[in-house]
DNA sequence: AGCAATAAAGATAATTATTACTAACTTGCT
DNA sequence: AGCAAGTTAGTAATAATTATCTTTATTGCT
């Protein structure tokens, strides 16, 4: 038994929540996800967004891309790929496959002594969209 | 000429946070750098610090290791390689080299039709000392 | 050196994302 | 239904960063 492993009950504002961040592709914000609800769920409050998100990044049901102009941005989509933020909008855009030497990043680790959970490759550039006209 | 190129005076102030964070591998925050300068400027201004390392990353000069534990992180080393952040106390360390597959980089960006500028890689798990004892 | 024009800084206020707090409401279990 | 523990709304508090505005420093020119 864990005791360091917490109860937790069913909370449909939290169903909605993780529902909201796996429907999409865009990498929502918190406020993103809370305008998204808001409509469905009138009463609900920011506070229990950021809540839940921060839960769900703890416990690995989603991820967190990084801080992207000053807000956090999560990602429902947990395998391994790679993102790419356009300097000009902000999008952030999924790229299938990993682009990364894993055997090497594994030699390095233990080279340097550390314990790697995980990483993540983030390009910067201009999108599509951007590139071309408006 | 080019017209968006702007005039820019010498600073005293300007050079020596420049310096700070070419001196360290710490990967400073804007506080860290106040902090470092503040007994030899006594009268340095928070604002300036922010203002300049700003205008820094801008141009190049130094790089952002990205928003780590709520604050941005700069690095002074701007040539090509990766970071790896402690999840328990928040370092922020170098990993020579740069782990990456370059040419599928190209091959992605050009199937997508995007403009790569630049990316990082950020490694994330428990740094050396945190493993051993304290 | 003196002086006008412009850039940079200090000090402080304002903004913005996120977190903490507390009282009211749900949920799970008996 | 009734109780204990978890969850939320609403709001206040934090903390990092940015903007503003007045003063000071730097530059280029005479």
């Amino acid at each position: 038994m864990d005791s360091t492993e917490k109860k937790r009950n069913f909370s449909r504002k939290r169903e909605a929540i993780l529902k909201a961040v796996r429907s999409t592709k865009c990498h929502p914000t918190a406020e993103w996800v809370y305008r998204t609800l808001k409509p469905d769920y009138p009463d609900l409050s920011l506070g229990t967004v950021y809540r839940n998100l921060a839960q769900f990044k703890n416990d690995g049901t989603i991820v967190s891309v990084g801080t992207i102009n000053g807000q956090e941005r999560y990602d429902g989509n947990v395998t391994p790929h790679t993102h790419f933020v356009c300097s000009s909008c902000g999008a952030v855009i999924d790229i299938p496959g990993r682009l990364i030497d894993e055997a090497q990043v594994e030699k390095t680790a233990e080279e340097m002594h550390l314990r790697v959970d995980s990483w993540d490759v983030l390009m910067h550039g201009i999108c599509a969209k951007c590139l071309h006209g408006k």
